[in-house]
DNA sequence: TCTGGGGTCCTGTGCCGC
DNA sequence: TCTGGCGGCACAGGACCC
C-alpha cells in the first residue's frame, strides 16, 4: 500500500505556527516579488481567493476581510519541511519526498490495522511536534493515494484527516466523485481533450479504451489509467535528492532591452546557479539560456528565445559557466526587442568526484581553489559578497518582499520570544 | 503601475552515420 | 559511387507537478 502525506495549506500553516493568534483567520502567502497568491488558509479559500491569482487583483478583498498577507519565506518553509520529513522517517523507512510539503510512503508487510494505526500516529505526532496539520491518503497505487488524500482533506471532520481506499467499491465510489481535472496528472490541456468526449469524472476516464488514452495522452496517460484501476505503475523513488537540472530564472521588475543589462542578469544567474551546483557537489556539462517577452502584455508580439549548448568539459566554476552563458545569450539576443524574464538552466549534471579530465581543463585546479575561496568568503560575510566584473557591483536583488515574516527556526536573532 | 520559481518527463523533428 | 531506410542523438517545446 502507498500513502500520500500532505501538509495542509503548508506555507500558511508555517506562518500560523509562530503567530497562533492567526488561527481561524484568513491568511495568504505570496510568491517572490509579492506577485501571485501561492498558499491560502481554509478561511482565505472560502473567501473565494483562487490559487495562483495575481495579488493586486485581490487587494481590496484582502483589506475588506482583514486577510493576513505574507511574502514567501522559503527559508522558514524549507526548515519546517525538513522537520516534518524527519518525523515521518521515524515511522517508516520507505519515504519519497515528493515536494516541500508532500511525501509518499510505502507500507510493505504490515497488516491493514497496523498501517491505519501508524498513519494516525504520524498525523498526531507531526502536529504535536511541529504544529503543522497533515492529511494522509492510503491506497494500492500512488495515484489512488492522491485521490484518497483529497478525500481525507476535503472531509476532514468525518475522516480525521485519514482516508483509505482499500477495496474495489471504495475505489469506484471515489473515482465517480472526483472531477477529472482534480486527478493528479490531468492538467488544463488534457481536461479540455477529455471534456470534449464527455469524460467528466475519474470513473469516466478509467472507462475509456486503453488505445484512445495511449494515442491522445501518451504513455503517461496510460500509466495513470492503470494506476487508477488499481494496478501500480509508479514506484517509490528514494534518494531522488540529486537534481537532474538546476534552474535560476527571474522576472525583471521592468522590461529590459539592452544587451549589457541582460549580460549582467545572466552572469548573476550563472553565479547563483553554479553555487547551487557546488552545494550539491555536482558539475554540469550542458547550459541552456533563455530570454522572453512579457507573456501578459496585450499585443501579439510574444517571443521566447532559448539556446542550449554543451561545454567541452564538466565544470561548476562560476567563471566558466557565466562565460559560456554569455556566449549563448549573444547568439539569441536581438536588438530592439524588450524582455521581461530570463533564465539559465544547468543540465548534464554529474558528481564532482567523477570528473573526467580533458585537454581543455588545465585550469581546473586553479578554478577549484578560486571557487572554494569565494564560497568561503561568502559563507563568512554573507551571500554573494564576491562578484564577477560583469555583474552590477551596486545592484542587490530588488525583490519585493513587503510582508516577510521572521526566520524563527534558522536565525538565532529572529527566534520567537515568549513574554 | 503591479501576473513566481523550480523541477520532471515525453515527443516531434532534423541531422548524422551506417 | 549513389541512394533510401533506419536507429541514435541532440534539441526544442509542450505538458504536467508543487
Amino acid at each position: 500500500m502507498f500513502a500520500l502525506i500532505d501538509c495542509n495549506n503548508f506555507y500558511a500553516s508555517c506562518e500560523r505556527v509562530f503567530q497562533p493568534d492567526l488561527i481561524d483567520k484568513p491568511i495568504v502567502v505570496l510568491s517572490n516579488n509579492d506577485g501571485c497568491v501561492i498558499a491560502r488558509s481554509n478561511e482565505a479559500k472560502s473567501l473565494g481567493i483562487p490559487m495562483g491569482t495575481p495579488a493586486f487583483k485581490y487587494k481590496k478583498i484582502f483589506e475588506e476581510n482583514k486577510v493576513e498577507v505574507f511574502s514567501s519565506n522559503f527559508k522558514l518553509y524549507g526548515d519546517m519541511s525538513n522537520r516534518v520529513m524527519s518525523i515521518i522517517s521515524r515511522f517508516i523507512p520507505d519515504v519519497e519526498i515528493y515536494s516541500i510539503d508532500e511525501a509518499f510512503l510505502k507500507f510493505d508487510g504490515f497488516s491493514e490495522d497496523t498501517i491505519d494505526q501508524k498513519c494516525r500516529e504520524i498525523i498526531e505526532t507531526v502536529l504535536k511536534w511541529t504544529g503543522i496539520p497533515v492529511s494522509i491518503g492510503l491506497a494500492p497505487t500512488k495515484s489512488l493515494a492522491k485521490v484518497a488524500n483529497r478525500i481525507a482533506k476535503k472531509y476532514s471532520n468525518e475522516t480525521n484527516s485519514f482516508h483509505s481506499i482499500n477495496n474495489n467499491s471504495k475505489r469506484i465510489k471515489s473515482l465517480k466523485n472526483i472531477n477529472i481535472k482534480d486527478i493528479w496528472g490531468i492538467g488544463f490541456q488534457n481536461e479540455k481533450k477529455l471534456l470534449k468526449i464527455g469524460v467528466k469524472s475519474g470513473f469516466d476516464f478509467v472507462s475509456l479504451p486503453d488505445q484512445w488514452v495511449k494515442k491522445n495522452m501518451s504513455i503517461i496517460g496510460l500509466k495513470l489509467k492503470k494506476e487508477l484501476e488499481g494496478i501500480s505503475t509508479l514506484s517509490i523513488e528514494e534518494g531522488k535528492n540529486n537534481k537532474k537540472s538546476i534552474a535560476t530564472t527571474r522576472s525583471f521588475e521592468a522590461e529590459i532591452s539592452s544587451l549589457d543589462d541582460l549580460i549582467e542578469r545572466i552572469t548573476t544567474f550563472a553565479v547563483v546557479g553554479s553555487k547551487k551546483l557546488r552545494r550539491q557537489n555536482s558539475e554540469c556539462s550542458i547550459i541552456s539560456v533563455y530570454i522572453r517577452s512579457n507573456p501578459f502584455k496585450d499585443n501579439n508580439d510574444k517571443y521566447h528565445f532559448s539556446l542550449t549548448g554543451a561545454l567541452p568539459f564538466s565544470t561548476n566554476s562560476s567563471i566558466e559557466i557565466s562565460k559560456f552563458a554569455i556566449k549563448l545569450l549573444k547568439k539569441i539576443y536581438s536588438k530592439g526587442r524588450v524582455y521581461k524574464k530570463a533564465g539559465i538552466i544547468l543540465m548534464g549534471l554529474t558528481p564532482e568526484s567523477n570528473h573526467q579530465f580533458s585537454f581543455f581543463d588545465k585550469n581546473i585546479e586553479k578554478q577549484k581553489k578560486l571557487m572554494k575561496s569565494i564560497d568561503g568568503i561568502d559563507n563568512k560575510y554573507g551571500q554573494y559578497k564576491v562578484r564577477l566584473a560583469s555583474q552590477d557591483q551596486k545592484r542587490i536583488w530588488k525583490m519585493n518582499r513587503q510582508k516577510l515574516s521572521r526566520n524563527y527556526t534558522t536565525n538565532i536573532e529572529e527566534i520567537l520570544i515568549v513574554k
